[in-house]
DNA sequence: CTGTTAGCGCATTCAG
DNA sequence: CTGAATGCGCTAACAG
């Protein structure tokens, strides 16, 4: 499997240069080796600087893994995503800009997408983690938040209730009320939505949303006008088909996130109906992709990368044993406008109920 | 710093469950919930069982640190990046791509953005880590490739030439070329260019493909319309400024990256130049910024995902101990047209030489 | 000032 | 079939 490539004098594992070696080159204990490594007094100046040198010469760095193991702080904070996709790398951006000039460093770490083969990859990668190889850590739309841990850590974007643990969110309720008002705005009633994972809070606060801004501009919700979209871009496509092979089919939707509006984009181009010019669509996340298609999508814009910034905040809080001001902040949505949205071709005032 | 909350019974790092403890709760030794963990032959079904309840009831999971120091195998790789920015977020998305199915869990580590501090980030990052964290790295954005490693270690879009190291990169050479061609078809003849670092091979090569497009449409190289934007937006906005405000100043210009194309779109903005009608401009990269930008602008793109996507799969190979079929590879670049590219107001083929 | 000792959490011999 | 002993690389007491 590996070929000898030159002489394997003292190597242990791989090619990884342990203290050992150094001390062994240096002619000195562990120990000492460790002292100058870590600062520490004790050391006269004349060895220190012969270790350095030894140091510098084989290119030794402690291993992460070892030291982890044996203090209990490790300046490290971990953020846990269960994928590598457009929303978490988002928050890992603006986590990023957030743990600048506070001496940690960050590591995220990924379940491989594997994640519906287990619920609970949260716990899971939390156990492996945490007080070992991080000080804390950022959970990254976590579907179950009652992780029953004493360790600092935040969740961001998590699809359940408030919990115990500290969360950071987006106000999907405000959000998708400003979604369907710009629709309302334009002169819709007839207005459909993609509804998300019926299991998780912020579909369930979007759906909200989308009825409470109906039933503020008196306009009544007719039940048939919502299909269950999941979040995801094959069954959202088939609920965007469903509502627009409708008898008497919506002017607009409401998609619960930007995955589904897209698809509810592919499954309009199919039927051959125009958007905006037959249809209009909202979506929300405002993912880099939604600027992207074709046209651009109007959409509810959650500030993904400020919801990093803020959990990193209050995580270095809370591991720095300070008590935090908010523990449930939601952070205000706005709209972006951009060119799938329209009047409809027939405004309400006339011809009401007309066929197309 | 922590008051005390609960009963610390058998409690020691924090508030993990350690082996120890369920070994304890179980009344069987570690070595047994060890050998339950990982499924080794030699424990009686009944106790696996009991042991097995134990673990799901006290919520245990291995720690990753222990473990990994303890077998040379960790089933972990490793993404080094110098910062999460939108190209290293996009080779991280290309990563988890590529990571499904291989049994691999992805790790990214991040020198927190204090890049310049050490110059040597990469090698230090990778001592940390490799043959303890991780199995594998990929190193993104590495400045030095010369490290002597023997581990498996592939580098995306190394900023220098050639190494030991296996690498994945974008054609530079041919991007630019498509970039300045793009300007030539329409009509430009006056172009200027926004450089990149003067030390990384990938500018150097988008600066050759410049001059060799404009060579082979035999248009002379005018070195008054090179201006030094070292990939950077502040000196990329003073390099812009620079060429537009000469006294016969370019049609056109190519900038080495997006980040100083956007540059050079707000210096046209202040000068009030219009884009593309006074000015057309070529970026390189193709982040999503690029796509937002007013107007939108026209530039190279780099198939940064499946650079991602190819360096993972090279190096799972490699840690396999397969050969590389090929140890470097050139990913293809395309042009994405937008809108900030036009013909120039006056064609070379009418008053050339006229002042404007 | 330096080296010896112990142990972080875990997996693997090797005895019993 | 099970448990005691050993060590991965490192740091922190403590002795010398």
């Amino acid at each position: 499997m590996s070929q000898e490539v030159g002489p394997r004098v003292q190597r242990t594992t791989g090619n990884r240069v342990t203290m050992q070696q150094v001390a062994a080159e240096a002619g000195v204990s562990v120990s000492t080796v460790s002292k100058v490594i870590n600062g520490r007094y004790g050391v006269a100046s004349e060895t220190f600087e012969h270790v350095t040198e030894v140091i510098n010469r084989l290119g030794y760095e402690a291993s992460l893994v070892a030291r982890s193991l044996r203090n209990s702080r490790t300046n490290v904070i971990g953020v846990l995503v269960a994928d590598f996709e457009p929303f978490s790398t988002e928050v890992l951006k603006g986590a990023a800009d957030a743990i600048r000039g506070t001496g940690y460093e960050l590591v995220a770490y990924s379940a491989g997408g594997r994640v519906d083969e287990h619920v609970g990859w949260e716990r899971r990668y939390l156990s492996r983690v945490m007080g070992t190889l991080v000080d804390g850590a950022v959970l990254v739309t976590p579907t179950v938040t009652d992780v029953q841990y004493d360790g600092p850590v935040v969740a961001v974007d998590p699809h359940t209730g408030p919990s115990r643990l500290p969360t950071v969110a987006a106000d999907n309720l405000q959000g998708a009320r400003l979604g369907v008002e710009h629709l309302l705005e334009l002169g819709h009633t007839r207005i459909g939505m993609v509804t998300g994972r019926p299991d998780l809070i912020s579909a369930q606060l979007r759906e909200r949303g989308y009825r409470e801004a109906l039933a503020m501009a008196g306009v009544p919700v007719d039940e048939a006008l919502l299909e269950r979209g999941a979040y995801e871009t094959d069954l959202g496509k088939a609920a965007a088909r469903a509502l627009l092979m409708l008898p008497e089919p919506p002017t607009a939707i409401f998609a619960a996130n930007d995955l589904t509006a897209l698809a509810t984009l592919e499954a309009a181009a199919e039927l051959g109906l125009d958007v905006p010019g037959d249809l209009s669509v909202v979506g929300f996340d405002n993912i880099p992709e939604s600027a992207l298609a074709h046209p651009p999508i109007t959409t509810v814009q959650q500030p993904i990368r400020r919801m990093g910034h803020d959990a990193i905040a209050m995580l270095v809080a809370l591991i720095a044993g300070d008590e935090l001001a908010e523990t449930h902040p939601i952070l205000d949505t706005t709209l972006v406008v951009r060119r799938s949205t329209a009047p409809p071709r027939t405004p309400r005032d006339t011809a009401p109920g007309g066929t197309r």
